[in-house]
DNA sequence: GCGGGCGAAAGTGTATGCATTCGGTAACGA
DNA sequence: TCGTTACCGAATGCATACACTTTCGCCCGC
């Protein structure tokens, strides 16, 4: 693997952080892959302290396990934890739709609509790369909605550390009519305001998600014992 | 303030996360203090690094802020945040309480009803200190009960974070006989398996001892741009 | 031939030192 | 007198060095 640059924008820290999460949550680094100090410090032309203190946070997020003494490993989850990650993803993504449909202003319900109503050409064209950009941003949209910073924060990391395992989602025929469908409903009850039906689509929505990931997971958890070299 | 000693168990930055954190949790250091890197080092008779690693790991969490260059401090929160923390909290306990209704074990019921009885006395005794201590352990068997190790997760990192905030719920007048009650119901509910009415109370606990805590805050922030020296 | 223990190599954990940045202060000019 | 700027002290950011733990290979004994 070849050495990196990275961006040149804060404290070096904060820079491999980013750059390390987003090689795991982009799938780069898979789940279970061994992270090397003295690799990492190569690969990113640092030295070993800034990574240290970037594992360490990384551990914190809950993005890598960290033993002592005997290193850093991407984080490899039970099914059970899995499991418990998508639920509370079902649960957090029902609380802001509910609270959506109650709090957004005026403008944000037309911006909703709106990339909702684009996202239905995407569908039509099977833009899979393009739609799955168009999901995030509907969903961020759903989670600004809520007018909540915490629950946002509590949504966003739990979503980037579902990342690595719910990948190839999109990859399920007929899934993106599906998926549209199903924001269709979401957004029907957020702009008629209807906090309870917007907690159900929404409910209903992450579900079935869910469910396509997991089936995902056990395919991809073969491929996960890899070594990280540099 | 004098050096204190680690607990002598696991890494250097574990230990210092651990006490850093409670000291913060436990109001010996009070949101807005500063947290100077060499007097932490020198208050818990280590260099450095292992400091730093652990301000990184802290800050992570959302329990300090840390600015590049300029050093940290006990994050102080805006009112805004401040609420939003105690609605997601409310959140949280809300489907904590749900699932425990739908998932707890008989034994797990048992006991629930059992420390929550015998709390009775302590209420009896207006025993503050005892009552608070019954408070975490009863909120705990909940989020224990639930049986979902990440809601647990969100949870409990969310309560450490408030707890700075929180502190003085019980000093007013009358509170541990309300909160006794407010628990009955919460027991009676998951005890008959009755998810709808156990989120039902959770919502209405959590929600009280939210306006009181935003009280206290209040009340406390005045007294927080207080320095820390070694 | 197999199991246990010893030793070396690799890798993590902590300390120290130097570079860099920030904040405050004092001096200079308007 | 007030505003600006340049300098200096202090604290943070990163790199390097050293100590300790773990692990794996190898040899010896059984």
């Amino acid at each position: 693997m070849v050495a990196r640059e990275l961006v040149r924008a804060g404290t070096t820290v904060e820079n491999l952080v980013r750059a390390i999460a987003d090689d795991i949550v982009s799938g780069d680094l898979l789940p279970g892959m061994r992270l090397d100090e003295s690799s990492l410090a190569l690969r990113y032309q640092v030295s070993r302290t800034p990574v240290r203190e970037a594992l360490g946070q990384l551990s914190a997020m809950g993005l890598i396990d960290r033993r002592p003494n005997r290193g850093a490993v991407v984080a490899v989850l039970t099914d059970e934890h899995l499991n418990s990650m998508f639920e509370a993803m079902t649960e957090l993504e029902a609380i802001c739709a509910r609270l959506s449909a109650e709090r957004m202003t005026t403008a944000e319900r037309h911006y909703l609509d709106s990339i909702h109503q684009a996202a239905a050409r995407l569908v039509h064209l099977g833009a899979e790369e393009d739609y799955a950009a168009h999901n995030i941003e509907f969903h961020t949209r759903i989670y600004d909605g809520a007018h909540n910073a915490h629950i946002h924060e509590l949504v966003s990391t739990t979503r980037s550390r579902l990342a690595p395992f719910r990948r190839a989602q999109f990859r399920i025929p007929g899934r993106l009519a599906k998926s549209w469908d199903e924001h269709d409903a979401i957004v029907t009850a957020v702009l008629r305001g209807d906090a309870i039906g917007a907690e159900a689509a929404a409910r209903a929505h992450v579900s079935i998600v869910s469910d396509a990931s997991s089936e995902f997971v056990h395919g991809a958890r073969r491929s996960s014992g890899v070594e990280f070299s540099s």
